[in-house]
DNA sequence: GGGTAATAGTTCAGTCGTACAACTAATGCG
DNA sequence: CGCATTAGTTGTACGACTGAACTATTACCC
């Protein structure tokens, strides 16, 4: 296990560190990192000094640290139309430090590299049928992937800071191990030493924790919350939690496992041996059959039935309806659990969940209004996912980022 | 608003602050602090720099400083039998600075003082039957009795460093607002300013998540986890969630309503509205009905049915049971979807169920081991709670002092 | 009993990072 | 063209930690 990232080896496993006089710096290089980062027009040095309270002496050997680092790149000095010499405005370095976000699931592979900009460097996502699959196979065509990826990515002048594993299971970040990940047959298993990548930092994780990290990375309309629930719906269905922009994680990142909340104790039997599973309600096979569909019919095909007001669309103005919706009414049910166990006022609903939104929005508020208890005393809000398709690529790979953005010292 | 404590205003809210010279020595002096208070064996300068990796000389002033804001004592030199100078044991300073718990409940009022080493320095509990009270006239006898207290302590020469208030309801930390409290029937107010007790600064909080505090007071045979639920059980049912030792709040606090959480949706109707919350199992009421007794009977008179072998115990061997069992059977679907959302694998069961737990330990443990997804993967521990009758006074005099440790700078 | 080794705690010069003030650089405006 | 204004740099001062040397106090051994 020889990771690179921080140096956090207290021997005895103390709590926190000591600090020294270069934790200083470390503090406020990360702290400049985050202003010139997290900030929608491009500061100079003086605004980055305004804007974290440092003094501007400062502030200017950091950001020449940055800027060394290739973590930030100056832009040509712009006068903005007032009196004084003109600014340099300071952004996020495009195509310096990169990270790779990795994935297997169950109807592909991929490898997408992402730069501090946010930008999709590198994107290559291949599909296949991974039920049941030998890992070591696949994992091993997944780090032949990386490899081309990454040599094509060394080759144009970038460094890969580091990749993150999807897996679509139960997954343990600290050590490395995938207990088990029903839908590919995989169990007890280290992915990472299969992957083949040598030397390169990988972590592993959920793929819907991933999934819902790349909600952060803006550039849509709408800004996402700081804290959120991130649903992800498909053959099954996990959550995230995300507080104060971070994942939660629970004990063992084994969190967010809706899929095997309690709807209704008298329900059908649910593939992990309880009866009345959500994701006997609203899991895609649910769903389809409820609406009349093959199991395994794609999801545009459910869309579209709805969109035809076939079965399954509900007749507005009924307390509840048929079709789809006990997916609806069961999700919501669910997440008013959700909500009441853990005070989240956002909830993101992604995976099937997305393009399924308009089918079940009014059932989900309608139930949660009902049985959330602080209901009265919150703004409650459902809203789609706004990352693109195989979020959990642009979450693996913006993680690493986020890494990097939390320790810039490590890269100076 | 003007409390006393951490002064962290960076006038536009950003989000960290600046690291100066100051806040190395902020740190640290925590450091030291945490290194004195959280350890079994008194340790001495040395000891303390060993254990932060700190050097002497720096520890040497930190204790100083501390020694000189009475947040530290030191006790007699003591030789260990091994050669060279003899150590000066450092502890926590008794009786010198000293936290303030208080709390409403529907049948008691109170205010318990504790000093830095965990000690009992002040205890008032007044019975009472505050069901559909006035807030002014019970907030303001409870002002009054703790006026006493403060004048009794301050009179032996203590410091009060700050106060808690526990409330039976919804309540939000941040701008010491109480929403609702069902069971005394009070709300949209501000406690605060009803106690009267001037420039003390005194924060409110859930009485649920104050009694959870309570259990990482240590000093009981069994360690406390670092990370748990707290499930209360009364009249109404609340939960707590501590992650490294630290309470987790969701957005606004509001999070551990798994009174309210659905346990069957073909089941009775609850007081919030809805049908089948588990407070409709497990709330006391509901336990006393079961077990045949009214349901305002005492506590104990259930226990000492069950310990008769009334009706209400399970007869062992039968996958399920009658009497008191609904109960069992109902925790344990509500905890599993606790654990399958938030993946914590410690669970404390306080209040009513701390003296129930033999009569429901069976059932909790055999639905948790069937529901929870992740249960062949980790070691589920119920347990009983260890702190004292009325902790959410403990828990509170406790925080006060958790906030003086993880800020001592403040005090020197 | 005295010397030696060992451990605790203190003193002091050295180093590093930030703050503050003065300075230079570059622009708009009258 | 000079002045006001803003950006960025330079240099001194200060505060906090470190490491090494020093003092203080004990145990152990001869």
């Amino acid at each position: 296990m020889t990771t690179a990232g921080t140096a956090h080896d207290t021997s005895t496993r103390t709590g926190p560190a000591a600090a020294r006089q270069h934790s200083l710096r470390e503090h406020n290089l990360e702290l400049v990192a985050r202003a010139v980062f997290e900030v929608p027009e491009p500061l100079s040095r003086a605004g980055v000094a305004a804007a974290t309270g440092l003094a501007r002496a400062t502030v200017s050997t950091l950001v020449d640290q940055l800027v060394a680092a290739r973590l930030v790149r100056e832009l040509p000095a712009v006068t903005g139309g007032r009196a004084g010499r003109p600014a340099v405005p300071l952004v996020p370095a495009p195509r310096s430090l990169v990270g790779l976000g990795l994935e297997v699931n169950v109807d592909y592979l991929g490898v997408r590299v992402l730069d501090l900009t946010g930008e999709v460097v590198a994107d290559r996502v291949v599909p296949g049928a991974f039920h049941d699959s030998d890992p070591a196979v696949v994992l091993g065509r997944l780090g032949e992937l990386a490899r081309e990826v990454c040599d094509g990515v060394a080759a144009a002048g970038m460094t890969v800071a580091g990749a993150r594993l999807a897996l679509p299971g139960l997954v343990d970040p600290r050590t490395g191990l995938l207990e088990v990940a029903p839908n590919l047959g995989w169990s007890s298993l280290e992915p990472v030493g299969l992957l083949g990548l040598g030397e390169l930092p990988v972590r592993i994780a959920n793929e819907a924790k991933l999934a819902a990290l790349a909600e952060l990375a803006g550039g849509s309309d709408v800004a996402a919350p700081d804290s959120f629930v991130f649903v992800s719906g498909d053959v099954g269905i996990g959550a995230a939690i995300v507080v104060d922009r971070a994942l939660f994680l629970g004990e063992r990142g084994w969190n967010g496992e809706i899929g095997h909340v309690v709807v209704d104790p008298a329900g059908p039997r649910c593939s992990c041996g309880a009866f009345g599973c959500l994701e006997q309600y609203a899991g895609k096979a649910a769903m389809m059959r409820a609406a009349g569909l093959p199991p395994d019919a794609p999801l545009a095909a459910l869309v579209e039935r709805l969109a035809d007001g076939g079965p399954g669309v509900p007749d507005s103005g009924g307390a509840s309806a048929d079709g789809a919706l006990p997916a609806g009414r069961a999700l919501g049910s669910a997440l008013a659990d959700f909500v009441n166990l853990l005070d989240v006022s956002t909830i993101v609903l992604g995976g099937a969940y997305t393009d399924l939104l308009p089918w079940l929005r009014a059932d989900i508020e309608a139930v949660l209004a009902d049985r959330v208890l602080a209901a009265p005393f919150v703004d409650l809000q459902v809203r789609a996912a706004q990352a693109g398709p195989q979020a959990a690529l642009t979450g693996g790979a913006r993680e690493v980022l986020q890494a990097v953005l939390a320790d810039p010292a490590a890269w100076v």
